[in-house]
RNA sequence: GGACUCGUGGUCUAGCUGGUUAUGACGUCGCCUUCACACGGCGGAGGUCUCGAGUUCGAAUCUCGACGAGUCCA
């Protein structure tokens, strides 16, 4: 081993983290096929190609890269494979106003081929940010939706679930964006508070309120409440639907508010959900009024052609003119919008494509997943067990994967394609054979395409090797990492598809992360203008501080507040550990150590707390407590390592007597401990850290996670002792206005074992410390009695109060040496051994000393000079 | 409206399978230009653990309720 001369005295985390992501082979990182180590696979989230990698999304792929760095060192064969979810509406968004045009406005095939082209560009600069975040990704195992061998694959899946009969198409309400022109899932829906009219007119005699009076002529029927007195009259009557004059119902159903306007209610189809309820539970006719383009229908009669805004005008107006308008109200309401466009919602009834959801499966298979924090299976249960109807997979776009159907054009009969032909775009290629059932050879196209959960929720089958055959050798794998914002999602949809395509649950483990909020505690927008960047803490801190506050800003599963003062010791705590590294190599350099082992005293304790620091970091890496793991060793480095024992050391590190060999081996030990605990979370420093100290022939992070050296329960206890009397030295020479290092004369330390430090405590205290066993020549006296809870209370229960006032009020002859019992409210009660002990205080006799008690049995007495 | 999470010194945060003195960071105050580090060291001040009720010998921790905040969703 040969430490380096030239370490540098300030670490610069600009210059060190370019240097090593020059020097780092992406190669080290790929997923071996041939290994024999046990696998290790990571369902990475593939993000939506916005060409923004956000805040959010580094805090996440922390997880995933702490993960996935110290599963290597335990030896595992890891995959972290990364994906891009590229279809969807954002790109097709994006690409209209770039280029100033409709998707009407060209061919799909052009249009599909400028998304591809902005998707391709905002990948590359989203690897970019991922790469300097120093994430440890297997690009080898990439995967990009939107190209042929990965939506063929989607296209697979779509004939194996239609050949089960788990996709189907049918005509049924679904949630649809006129502006968008397209059927959307319940998961695109977002909601947001407007304020809108509540209309009372007269409906044939009842008086209704509506938010909606464009519907009128989608009404289907009037509901009232059962047990409404005011309409039992007109239960099961018919009215005329005002202006368009059709008959309807009047039906009664429990779910009416009898409170809430007028009692009575039009259902048309459709208005709400609620109204898809009525009009299936009571089979109500449908009337369409609205078309996809969000215009009236002929339904509408005269208001035909007009947008519904348009409608909902003239009709309040006519109804004014016809005197039928009695009042209005203003009613605040949460409306249903697009996620995207943020146009309100409608629910619109169309053809669509079906996935039948198996709520019972899916639960079965979540509970076979480890969930980390267990409390977010409640979101997906929850979720799951809500599910209106099936999740419709249709989409009226053109940037997505093609659904591989065919129409007969004469008998109507769907086409599906061979396997072996896909991928294939049905509206470009045609059928190979004749219409099975007519033997027709004219085919339509189908033109709709999936929605794009479609293809990211077989993330996990791609990555573990899918391809039709069977439940891929790889399957299921290990982790899946995301956040709680995609659980009825992206979670939700790959559970329902691993079940309904292998029969198992796509992963052992899922592990949760919270959101990123902006440093004022509110969710990161523009509006708020709170948003933070990863590649200004980057800039500013560097990779690794942000990692940290990664791994230390919230404990997992919890919402983390950005935090630039946690941003900023985090490279404070770099700061210190790189000048105990200098330190320590400035050590090694003045005279490397031939020994290996830990002789002395305090070497002894250092070791020993190392190995408890190392069980503690172990437990918190496997259980994906990154925020214990790091602040277990920031502990250990700061305030054991560094203010403890470097310290305790100094003296026999800066002479060249007995010991210091052994020293050397623990500095050494610690350090080499500290850099393996740092590479998965800090890896750049752990890195730097690491060169210097071995001289740079061998990565930190091609080697093994660190294992206790040892554990020496003598030493531990006797060391803490001598770190004790250290720091309360510290404080009488503070207490007395004594610098740190000033001459003291002769401390005696009284303690009830023999303890040999090897002359730590005066070389650091500049003190002759005397250790010795037997008692000084003090008067003792008891001061007070301590209680042992945790035997008196459950022994004793409602007495323990009684008995440890007893105790008490004993004499301190009685509290040495206890009595058998002890009355407790008029009982004679036993008394319980090492229920209590005396705690002594000391007085000065004669001496002119000064007495601190360290601890219970341990006196120290100071003469000073 | 529902679900979930949270409410701890000035700020942020840990603990929450109940048991000595409630963790840490930032800030703050005092001392120290100590030979790794002033981006430091040592020492201190600062908390009725949101409120109320309950369970218990004992509650920051468990239960119920109230109030407040956030997130996801209908």
């Amino acid at each position: 081993m040969s430490a380096p001369k030239e370490i540098p005295k300030n670490y610069d985390p600009a210059e060190v983290e370019e240097r090593w992501l020059g020097k780092w082979k992406k190669e080290s990182y790929y997923f071996d096929p041939e290994s024999e180590k046990p696998q290790f696979i990571i369902d990475t989230p593939p993000p939506y190609p916005t060409g923004n990698f956000h805040i959010g999304n580094a805090f996440n792929w922390c997880y995933i890269d702490f993960i996935a760095r110290y599963k290597r060192m335990r030896g595992y064969n890891v995959m972290f494979p990364q994906g891009w979810d590229c279809h969807g509406l954002p790109t097709e968004v994006k690409v209209e106003e770039i280029n100033g045009i409709t998707k009407n406005d060209v061919p799909r095939q052009q249009f599909r081929d400028m998304c591809r082209e902005l998707t391709l560009q905002n990948i590359e600069k989203m690897r970019k940010t991922m790469i300097r975040c120093g994430f440890s990704n297997d690009w080898s195992n990439e995967y990009i939706t939107m190209l042929p061998e990965y939506y063929g694959k989607t296209q697979l899946s779509f004939l194996r679930m239609y050949d089960k009969g788990d996709i189907y198409q049918s005509e049924h309400p679904v949630n649809f964006c006129t502006r968008c022109e397209t059927a959307i899932a319940f998961a695109e829906v977002s909601y947001e508070d407007r304020v809108t009219k509540l209309n009372f007119f007269d409906f044939d005699g009842v008086e209704i309120a509506t938010t909606r009076p464009e519907l009128l002529a989608a009404c289907v029927a009037v509901a009232v409440h059962p047990e409404d007195k005011r309409y039992d009259k007109i239960r099961g009557k018919a009215l005329k639907v005002p202006i368009f004059g059709h008959d309807v119902t009047v039906i009664s159903d429990e779910a009416v508010d009898p409170s809430f306007g007028s009692g009575a209610v039009m259902i048309c189809t459709f208005g709400d959900k609620q109204d898809v309820h009525w009009w299936k539970k009571h089979s109500l006719d449908l009337r369409k009024a609205i078309d996809l383009r969000g215009r009236m229908t002929p339904v509408a009669g005269k208001y035909e052609g007009m947008s519904s805004a348009e409608c909902r005008e003239a009709i309040l107006s006519d109804m004014e003119s016809l005197g039928i308008l009695k009042s209005q109200e203003e009613l605040e309401q949460r409306v249903g919008t697009c996620w995207r466009c943020k146009t309100p919602i409608e629910i619109l009834s169309e053809r669509q494509w079906f996935v039948k959801v198996h709520n019972d499966d899916i639960l079965n298979a979540a509970d076979k997943i480890n969930w980390t924090p267990g409390h977010m299976k409640m979101r997906l249960e929850n979720w799951a067990s809500q599910m209106e109807w099936d999740w419709c997979i249709s989409r009226q776009r053109i940037f997505a994967t093609p659904i591989p159907v065919w129409f007969c054009s004469s008998c109507g009969e769907a086409v599906l394609p061979e396997e072996t032909d896909l991928p294939i775009d049905p509206t470009v290629e045609k059928p190979k054979k004749p219409c099975p059932k007519c033997g027709s050879t004219e085919f339509t196209g189908e033109e709709d395409v999936l929605d794009t959960w479609m293809d990211s929720s077989i993330s996990v089958l791609n990555i573990t090797g899918w391809d039709g055959s069977g439940t891929p050798e790889r399957f299921p794998a290990q982790i899946r990492p995301q956040g709680h914002d995609i659980i009825r999602t992206w979670a939700f949809y790959t559970i329902l598809r691993s079940v309904a395509i292998t029969g198992g649950q796509p992963w052992e483990n899922i592990l949760v992360n919270g959101m990123v909020l902006g440093d004022d505690g509110y969710k990161m927008s523009k509006s708020r203008n709170n948003i933070i960047a990863p590649e200004e803490v980057l800039k500013e801190y560097g990779a690794d501080s942000f990692r940290q506050w990664s791994a230390g800003g919230a404990s997992t599963g919890q919402d983390i507040v950005f935090s630039w003062n946690d941003v900023v010791a985090a490279s404070r705590f770099q700061t210190k550990i790189w000048n105990i590294n200098r330190f320590v190599l400035m050590h090694l350099e003045k005279g490397n150590p031939e020994d290996e082992e830990a002789t002395d005293l305090t070497d002894r304790w250092m070791i020993h707390r190392l190995s408890e620091a190392v069980e503690e970091v172990t437990e918190a890496m496997e259980s994906f407590q990154f925020d214990q793991a790091i602040r277990a060793i920031r502990e250990f480095a700061r305030d054991v390592f560094a203010d403890n024992y470097i310290e305790i050391v100094k003296g026999r590190l800066y002479g060249d007597g007995e010991g210091r060999g052994s020293a050397l081996f623990v500095l050494r030990t610690c350090i080499d401990a500290l850099c393996r605990m740092l590479a998965p979370i800090t890896p750049f420093f752990a890195e730097e850290c690491y060169s210097h100290l071995t001289g740079g022939n061998e990565s930190v992070h091609a080697l093994s996670w660190v294992t206790p050296v040892f554990k020496d329960e003598k030493a531990k206890s006797e060391g803490d002792l001598v770190v004790k009397i250290v720091s309360e030295i510290r404080r009488y020479k503070h207490d007395e206005g004594l610098a740190l290092n000033a001459p003291l004369g002769h401390v005696t330390v009284y303690a009830p074992m023999a303890i040999d430090d090897g002359g730590d405590a005066s070389a650091t205290l500049n003190a002759e410390v005397e250790w010795r066993s037997d008692r000084p020549d003090l008067q003792k006296v008891v001061s007070d009695v301590s209680f042992n809870m945790g035997l008196i209370g459950p022994n004793l229960r409602k007495k323990a109060k009684g008995y440890m006032d007893a105790i008490r009020s004993l004499s301190d002859e009685q509290k040495i040496t206890p009595p058998g019992s002890v009355m407790v409210d008029g009982e004679e009660t036993g008394i319980i051994p090492g229920s209590f002990e005396p705690v002594f205080a000391y007085r000065v006799a004669g001496e002119e000393v000064d007495v601190l008690q360290a601890t219970e049995d341990v006196i120290v007495t100071i003469r000073k000079k």
